[in-house]
RNA sequence: GGUCCGGUAGCUCAGUUGGAUAGAGCAUCAGCCUUCUAAGCUGAGGGUCAUUGGUUCGAAUCCAAUCCGGAUCACCA
């Protein structure tokens, strides 16, 4: 797998860098070159800057004096404009008709977004996801289900093929516990809508009545009908078993609505009692071939030589856990889909976890254990500590999606009413939601934790997701109000200001920081970059007005260079699965 | 205690993978709408990049140690 050099600009700048330094009488390879260039720290030195470190650390002299040499031998012609060597560096300005054919013209096109980014990359599993079912749904998965759509929509354009997973929870205790309370305990009647939501308190509510009962002559009691539910869940029979199934859908329906909601699909679900049956018996095989061994009544493996202590897959009742499951699921998943490289987007408290399980499928002799990584991402918690369903402290995922949309309503959008068609509205409220909330949980760093505070989440200025978009719907008004008076052919010729061209060069980066965060796992660095262009963009907006550009040729140009800054806009968001809006 | 993750402006975060004078947003202060959308733009103040040492032409970035915060380490998922 390798990285293409598809950045016209830099592949050109490079060759003519290369001939400079052989009309030196050095030598330096094109891809060098290629991989060094970089930008200056300010603006007004120039648009790309090449460092002469390693070249002078090859001919032991002094990089200053190199950087003089190259650029005495770079002529200004039709792609370079300037060129300055300022201490070690050698700086470029290219002009405006180079930057134009070799970025704008692709954007406009699209050809920019069909380049060729990676060569023969993996087929790719991505797994995210993974509610549990009789649980609510909260802020923290939608970190998830954001953090996931992004990587796999970000793989995709760079050219993978990707196969979307989801493995949602639909067994164990906890469904056992809700159950039981629903079926012994509550008094109220189920609920006409928001079934799935009104599920989660049922499980909490049972969680925390057994919890208090603990020691209480009740105990007993509760740890026989529980132990009775999951004999039944087990067996599929029995009244539980039904209910089960029953109230099972009731949290898929709510499942659905936020996937509906934020646009995601997947081409896989894997139930987590699809593979309960059939990864006990692929433990009980292994322990047969003496892989797993047996240790105080239970059966797993000793994984201490490697820091990973002891990895249990059967308990002394002889059931299945966790791990049992998920080892069972990463065969499955290579044998049904063929693929070459499977994804976990799991939160970072699962690192031992899938350490254990990667380990263990390797001493299976999994071949594919090695292509298994699990890509942690730090967790959504509250200013008062850890969300927990059981404790029943959670932001559930829908107050969310409820209160983003009325705020975005109240303070923006009741302006319109009357001058709107109400459908409009709505719809223009719904896409301003996702981009603030979808915006909001990629631009930080995966790695990083995020402490979710309603009331912040609310303010939408500055560094958001309708700041983007409120960029991109102003270009396109003013494509609209222009599109009669603007009739001349454009001509990148004519961008000569400063804040024009760094506004090109910014387009030119576009696949490059795609390519990028895909790599790296990391969309924040689109979110960045979108970001950046947009702080560049309005800035020129406000400083060069296009309506009352006089020159026909450089006002045409200059709406040019806003209809490519909208396409990028769009196309990035879309990477990070944030709708644009055609005016807000 | 072992392992892993984090520590950058009052707060929330970037920092082009080792490069030039460390940057944004929020908050504070000062400006810019008889309209190409002010959800915007410009400017000001604000820093011991947790600490110490090391590696080299050069460190917020790499290495080591220490401090602080968090996660995790056998019958939950």
């Amino acid at each position: 797998m390798n990285i293409v050099n598809h950045n016209k600009v830099k592949a050109q700048l490079a060759a003519i860098i290369g001939a400079a330094i052989q009309r030196t009488g050095a030598e330096e390879q094109e891809q060098d070159i290629y991989n060094a260039i970089g930008f200056p720290p300010d603006a007004n030195l120039g648009h790309y800057t090449y460092p002469c470190f390693t070249l002078s650390k090859k001919l032991r002299s002094a990089p200053n004096k190199i950087a003089g040499q190259i650029a005495k031998e770079v002529p200004t012609d039709a792609v370079v404009e300037g060129v300055q060597a300022a201490g070690p560096y050698v700086n470029f300005k290219l002009t405006g008709s180079f930057l134009g054919t070799a970025t704008c013209d692709d954007v406009l096109s699209g050809k920019m977004f069909e380049r060729e980014l990676v060569q023969a990359p993996p087929k790719t599993m991505v797994e995210y996801s993974q509610p549990n079912t009789h649980k609510e749904l909260h802020v923290g998965h939608m970190r998830n289900l954001c953090l996931g759509d992004a990587l796999i929509k970000l793989h995709r354009y760079c050219g993978y093929d990707i196969i979307s997973a989801t493995f949602p929870g639909d067994v164990g205790t906890h469904v056992a516990k809700c159950l039981w309370y629903l079926k012994y305990h509550n008094t109220v009647p189920v609920p006409e809508h928001n079934k799935g939501a009104w599920l989660g308190t049922m499980y909490s509510k049972g969680h925390l009545k057994l919890e208090s009962e603990l020691g209480t002559p009740a105990e007993d009691e509760n740890r026989k009908q529980l132990s009775e539910i999951l004999t039944q869940l087990e067996h599929q029979k029995g009244e539980f078993y039904d209910l089960w199934k029953e109230t099972k859908e009731w949290s898929v329906e709510l499942m659905n609505q936020v996937y509906d909601w934020a646009g995601v699909h997947f081409d896989a679900w894997y139930w987590e009692s699809d593979v309960d049956v059939s990864s006990v018996a692929l433990a009980k095989k292994y322990h047969e071939k003496g892989v797993f061994i047996e240790s105080q009544g239970t059966v797993g493996v000793d994984l201490s030589a490697y820091g990973l202590g002891f990895c249990m897959l059967l308990k002394s009742d002889g059931h299945g856990l966790y791990a049992t499951k998920d080892v069972e699921l990463a065969r499955r998943k290579f044998e049904d889909y063929k693929i070459e490289k499977s994804v976990y987007v799991v939160d970072k408290r699962q690192a031992h976890h899938f350490a254990q399980v990667f380990k263990v499928l390797e001493l299976m002799g999994f071949e594919n254990a090695k292509n298994c990584y699990h890509l942690q991402y730090d967790y959504v918690e509250l200013p008062d500590g850890a969300m927990s369903s059981r404790k029943g402290n959670i932001v559930p995922i829908m107050d969310l999606i409820d209160q983003m949309h009325e705020t975005v309503k109240r303070d923006y959008l009741d302006k319109y009413v009357g001058e709107w068609e109400q459908s409009e509205i709505d719809n223009t409220a719904d896409i301003i939601s996702k981009g603030a909330i979808k915006y909001g949980m990629i631009k930080i760093d995966p790695s990083r934790k995020i402490v979710f505070d309603m009331k912040e989440w609310l303010k939408i200025d500055g560094d958001s997701g309708p700041y983007l978009q409120y960029t991109y719907a102003r270009i396109n008004s003013l494509t609209k109000k222009l599109a009669d008076e603007v009739t001349a052919q454009p001509d990148w010729a004519t961008m000569n200001e400063d804040i024009e061209k760094q506004v090109m060069v910014k387009l030119s980066e576009f696949n490059n920081v795609v390519v990028n965060a895909c790599m790296e796992s990391k969309p924040n660095v689109l979110c960045v970059y979108l970001y950046e262009l947009c702080k560049l963009y309005n800035n020129f907006y406000n400083v060069l007005s296009i309506k009352r550009t006089e020159d026909e040729v450089l006002k045409s140009t200059r709406l040019a260079l806003s209809k490519c800054v909208a396409i990028a806009l769009k196309k990035g968001l879309e990477l990070v699965g944030i709708p644009v809006p055609e005016r807000m």
